[in-house]
DNA sequence: TTAACGAAGCATAAAGTATTGACGATGACT
DNA sequence: AGTCATCGTCAATACTTTATGCTTCGTTAA
């Protein structure tokens, strides 16, 4: 549901609709949008343009549309007879724990639309250089998605620091784009870097999660991520998990760009085996 | 659908609405009851009184059960979609690409029996020291493996260096684990690190894909990966996707058995984001 | 500080829905 | 055949619900 995957970029008010929705939506069948904003102690145009803001006609569009979704939930629980909650063995939790990340793929995938990934895909293919920055568990991927890029022979540079990186980026030339991978972007070095790369005129991606935050508001684009999980230990793997596949999209949506890059690229990957054999 | 059974004793306007509802369905759902009335040539109020007739509380509430309806049946048959082969929208590309990664999960987990799992998840939980060791790309998600195991409180080596390895291990204890991320198996000097590691009576854990290589030879365990594509740049993707959940499973398994580990590990995030935050 | 913006509410216009009552057709009983 | 009851339909209208314009307020940027 598009409204899960939207949650983390709303107001206060329009959260409290969007839980009571997820939450509640077996109840919506009966409920005006008087008697929603009544329930919900808001007004009723409220909800109106909630539900215009999300991209219904209006309100009544978007029960419509709840009734929908809700139905084809429920008929496809009926298929996976229960679903076994209980510590059984470790295949079923392998198996939910996969069924959470296909979930914040979705997610993820109805928060970053073809033409913005494509706008972006355009703006590292035009570059003449690629700065890529993440610290901690944000390194990881900035790390992987670095490597790609430079077998698809995209001149990337990659650092954990951000001293290092500075220095680095005041040698940027317009036209080239700077990744932020900043799961809370909350790093205000980071925006320090991200606006000194504006400064010389370059672009700015923030890869990030879906809400608002420093690092995102400071960005020319960005990369969103939508994962959550009340356990706290499994919502970073959700998150690393649907930004990576977010990435590999990019990916390749770039090598559709550089058909001619491809072929090398397969050497390249056959060199560095060999290269660790001895 | 209780329409279809009602449908004998009708009146002839009756019937009529019920048959545009039955075959034009998908219609209904940006129709009025007037313009609904409109569309059949008869009035506004036959409309509602249909509606009601059939046990709704009105028109609006017979639209919302059709939309239900409708949408339990094409979800069914939705779950079959022609497999959209063509280079479509990226969107399409991206979708594709998350089934063959289920596809190469689902293989993997198969080959890796959750004995097997929670063997090595023991391995792992009593040894004193672990030691990690990738390259190039297998660096990656050793280094995310490493990072979650630390947050465990689990004293844990990685290295991205045969060099610093070896000496590294010299000084292992009988008890400790070494993990080898070898993709393909063919490292030779991880093979020597291996050895090293056994002379000491140490534990080696091959992470490696599924098929006869130096590396899982040599080793008492190994984590087994399968992740086919017949596009060389994609099968890396799958590769990575499905040992990365391979590892967030294990990951899980130790989270069980370090029950009051996972206390700290929340506490251990914050202080992580916040370090990083000035 | 002021300008600019967005979020939220209030009042109200517009749209949509339900009810009433009138009319004609049908069919049953006298 | 005539009368009456019933049903289905419609037009008019009362009512409910939804959408929109306008105002206010709080936040952000200049």
């Amino acid at each position: 549901m598009k409204i899960r995957a939207e949650r983390d970029d709303m107001s206060a008010i329009e959260r409290r609709i969007a839980d009571f929705i997820l939450t509640e939506a077996h109840l919506l069948r009966d409920y005006s949008s008087q008697q929603l904003a009544n329930a919900l102690k808001i007004s009723q145009s409220s909800v109106v343009k909630f539900s215009q803001k999300l991209g219904f006609k209006g309100y009544p569009d978007l029960k419509y549309s709840i009734g929908e979704s809700l139905a084809r939930n429920e008929s496809s629980d009926a298929d996976l007879p229960v679903r076994p909650e209980g510590k059984d063995s470790h295949a079923v939790l392998a198996e939910n724990l996969w069924h959470f990340k296909s979930l914040a793929e979705q997610e993820t995938r109805l928060i970053n639309p073809p033409a913005k990934l494509d706008l972006i895909a355009d703006l590292i293919d035009n570059a003449n250089k690629v700065f890529i920055i993440g610290l901690g568990e944000d390194g990881i991927l900035a790390r992987a998605f670095t490597m790609r890029l430079t077998l698809l022979q995209i001149d990337t540079a990659l650092h954990c620091d951000t001293a290092q990186m500075t220095t680095r980026i005041s040698m940027a030339t317009p036209g080239d784009v700077l990744l932020l991978f900043s799961e809370y972007g909350q790093q205000l070095p980071l925006c320090r870097i991200g606006r000194q790369m504006q400064e010389q005129n370059g672009k700015v991606v923030a890869v990030t999660r879906h809400n608002a935050n420093p690092v995102r508001a400071l960005s020319d684009e960005s990369l969103l991520v939508s994962a959550h999980d009340d356990r706290i230990h499994i919502e970073p793997l959700l998150y690393q998990a649907a930004l990576r596949h977010l990435l590999d999209t990019l990916f390749m949506i770039l090598c559709e760009k550089k058909p001619d890059q491809l072929v090398d690229y397969a050497s390249n990957l056959d060199r560095i085996k060999d290269l660790h054999n001895q």
